[in-house]
DNA sequence: ACCGCAAACTTTGCAACGCTTAGATAGAGT
DNA sequence: ACTCTATCTAAGCGTTGCAAAGTTTGCGGT
């Protein structure tokens, strides 16, 4: 929007917007660099500048998507009073997130993309991990180390596993009463802390 | 191989093996109907006869790998002595299934393909999750009809959840001593019957 | 036994895609 | 002011999914 739009500027962040934006819209469709170029007002092989190949620009928004995913569970699950409410407002948290960014959590989610050759991504990742970990620790002091380890990764599981099916639409209405990020969160909740149905 | 090879006589099979092949020899593989029917020995346009678009072989390959899935986890949770040992037979058929199938399993739960419009895949998702449903509902006899839909969705979500994690290798060696499916398996099933390191 | 017809397969072609290469442009540092 | 280099355009290659038209073959009806 310069004297001459030949530079564009930020290029590289305003092509993920626009990734972002296309997954808004419709969470299932397939990334294309030549369609987000056009979007963006570049030519077809513009952002390879900046993205050498697809799944570097794959890595990147997955990336971006743990760090929103790391913010918000954090942000969300402050606030709580207790453990086992903290645990569950970290879970409810995951849920929206994955359903109101069901075609980013997909990408966040999908392979192809070798988590270890993207330093970025990676980290990005074990960061969102530890906030989960670092609740369940809260939860569970006197457990041993690898108890610990243990129920975090279960409970990563579960979290991951409804948000995965429901951010894509794989739990029938038929299926439950109340399918909400809320109730759903509760569900894991109480299963990692071992009260069925306390709430 | 007979007089004529112009028609290959059970194509449509062929290219569904040939697909699994593929995905066997590298999970992370992206399928290509062209190179599945240069595989097959017919030209590259050949397998449109039988699935009109490439959502129609995802489709049927995720239908074929429900039915495997229903079967193997019902043959091997049926010798369980009791609904707690079934739960975790049944754990640990799934987790070994999506391991040694890694790459059809990312085909079953990929988005993409909408399964509402695809029957024989419909039915086959929901009778392999009908198999879970009974081994909850034999464990949980005494609870309410929504209290088993709500907790057999949650055993499915831990299961699937860890499934989807281990089949993708995303379970860091570091992270946990013993990463197998027989341990997730206890795991997820100690958590689903509230027995948390029982054993 | 013959015929006709539909299913199965080939061939051709098109548009979109990821990626490479060569060349044009302009901002940033000296 | 000059150069350097990152950024962008343009052109082209190989692959892909899919459609259309033509060819082959087996099968059912007579």
């Amino acid at each position: 929007m310069t004297k001459t739009d030949y530079h564009h500027g930020d290029l590289r962040a305003a092509v993920l917007n626009a990734a972002e934006e296309e997954l808004q819209a419709d969470p299932r469709r397939v990334l294309s660099i030549r369609a987000l170029a056009g979007k963006v007002g570049v030519s077809a092989t513009a952002p390879h500048a900046h993205f050498k190949t697809k799944d570097d620009l794959l890595a990147a928004l997955a990336a971006r998507g743990f760090e929103r995913l790391r913010d918000r569970t954090l942000r969300k699950s402050a606030p709580a009073a207790d453990p086992a409410s903290r645990l569950a407002a970290l879970a409810e948290a995951y849920l929206e997130f994955s359903v109101e960014n069901a075609g980013l959590y997909r990408i966040m989610f999908a392979t192809g993309v070798d988590r270890q050759a993207y330093g970025e991504l990676h980290e990005a990742s074990r960061s969102s991990y530890s906030v989960l970990r670092a609740a369940i620790s809260e939860a569970f002091v006197d457990g041993s180390e690898i108890e610990l380890e243990e129920r975090t990764l279960a409970a990563w599981g579960v979290v991951h596993g409804l948000a995965s099916l429901l951010s894509e639409g794989r739990i029938a209405d038929d299926l439950v009463p109340d399918r909400s990020p809320k109730r759903l969160a509760q569900i894991a909740a109480n299963l990692v802390v071992n009260q069925w149905n306390q709430q």
